[in-house]
DNA sequence: GCGCTCGAAGTCATCAGACCTTTCACCATG
DNA sequence: CATGGTGAAAGGTCTGATGACTTCGAGCGC
């Protein structure tokens, strides 16, 4: 048992859920927390540590430390991290999700999205067809930065926050530039411009079942890239 | 920002996707792996806390610290108590997420269920059948442990781990208790029941398409509660 | 009166040192 | 060969001091 810090994650956590503390509160003083939970300095900062990166608290130095918003968004953002550190194996696991989560997402974004969203998703195609048609010479980071904001606004235009959170998270930078190596280096770029674009068009018909089954296929597609591909390409950290 | 803690998170990610340390690696002792990333045992400690909460580390004390298996499955735990945090409102939301993957899992789960796991979710649904024959005085505890154990037998022989980890974490206790209620409140319990016998029925047959059928009514139901007495019931704390 | 500057208090962040608890391996003993 | 003890090593905890940052208000100049 990591004891002390547990019990502060667990008295912060029934501190939250007990209504004592609410979304947007600050915590007692680090010091006068630790006397109520019964520990020292240390291991109480552990504990906080723990829950800020968890996204449940923020601190602000020389301020105080706070109980972030709560929200979906919020919470699930330290997935992305967790995806980041899987093996390529189980990028497929990942994938699967991703398979059923974004139809899905597509259609309900198809019945609701708005036209300043809709004008965003054209505007980020655009800039997909500005990259390709330079030729053969494509600019990879900036294609998988098409990609990924393009799928991001369709989660996002779902309506649904842990939608967007668990998608945006699911395929982690590392697995998704080794995929698009994949992709780039079979000539399939055009391809995945087209999907989007034909995606794109069911959202504007507001036409729910084009969007999702255009988007499986979609998603099919590169879960089939990356089965055929997970052993190719040695990691490459970015950041 | 979150400066030194936050250096230690990067460096001990960044040590483990370039591959310095893989699942099972013993980290180098406190005192020296801090001198290495330039902080002392305080924030040093905070940030390994933080990873040990997140699934990536596991310590032992008197003996060290050591990556883990790295699997979805523990890394995707603590989801389970970020689900807790959720308010009511947001539980829709998360409910809907396990909408769409259920049913993909049960038909996953049609297909590869061994016989030994089909033999385990009998036992559950009698255990459930024998909990109901009593008459009106059910037990809630126990008709929500069956409930749980159910899905999360399917979630498993779906083959995939994370299907099994998001949605084993994703409908939190304090909301699953809060469900139930509402549903025996209004006696659904036998319906519950049966939809789970179907389910079964199907898995037994082999056949993922009445396997995602019948588990998406089953999930669309427990949504439609849901949505219909999300504002009923006060929380109540268990643990 | 108004605005600006500066300082004091409060808070989190970090460092340093000491001590406790647990684990494991080695070794002596039977 | 088995067994138990002993000690080194590692993480866990506590304490005190210092630094960095934010906030707020008093004082000052205009």
């Amino acid at each position: 048992m990591g004891s002390r810090s547990n019990v502060v994650i667990d008295g912060i956590r029934q501190m939250i859920t007990s209504g004592e503390l609410v979304a947007g509160s600050r915590l007692p003083v680090e010091r006068e927390l630790g006397a109520r939970l019964g520990v020292s300095r240390g291991p109480l900062r552990e504990g906080v540590r723990a829950l800020v990166v968890l996204g449940v608290l923020e601190t602000r130095q020389g301020d105080g430390t706070y109980v972030t918003s709560l929200e979906p968004g919020q919470l699930l953002e330290p997935l992305g991290m967790l995806a980041e550190l899987q093996s390529p194996e189980n990028s497929v696991h990942l994938l699967a999700v991703r398979r059923v989560l974004e139809p899905e997402a597509a259609a309900h974004a198809a019945l609701r999205i708005s036209d300043d969203e809709l004008a965003e998703a054209r505007r980020i195609l655009e800039r997909g067809e500005a990259i390709l048609s330079v030729g053969d010479d494509v600019d990879l980071e900036a294609t998988i930065d098409v990609d990924t904001e393009f799928h991001r606004l369709i989660a996002t235009a779902s309506g649904n926050p842990a939608f967007a959170a668990i998608i945006d998270a699911l395929v982690g930078r590392t697995a998704r530039a080794r995929l698009w190596r994949a992709i780039h280096q079979h000539g399939a770029v055009h391809d995945t411009q087209r999907e989007h674009r034909a995606i794109l068009d069911a959202l504007e018909a507001h036409d729910p079942d084009r969007a999702r089954i255009r988007m499986s296929v979609h998603v099919l597609g590169v879960e089939d890239y990356t089965e055929r591909h997970v052993d190719e390409q040695p990691v490459d950290d970015v950041d």
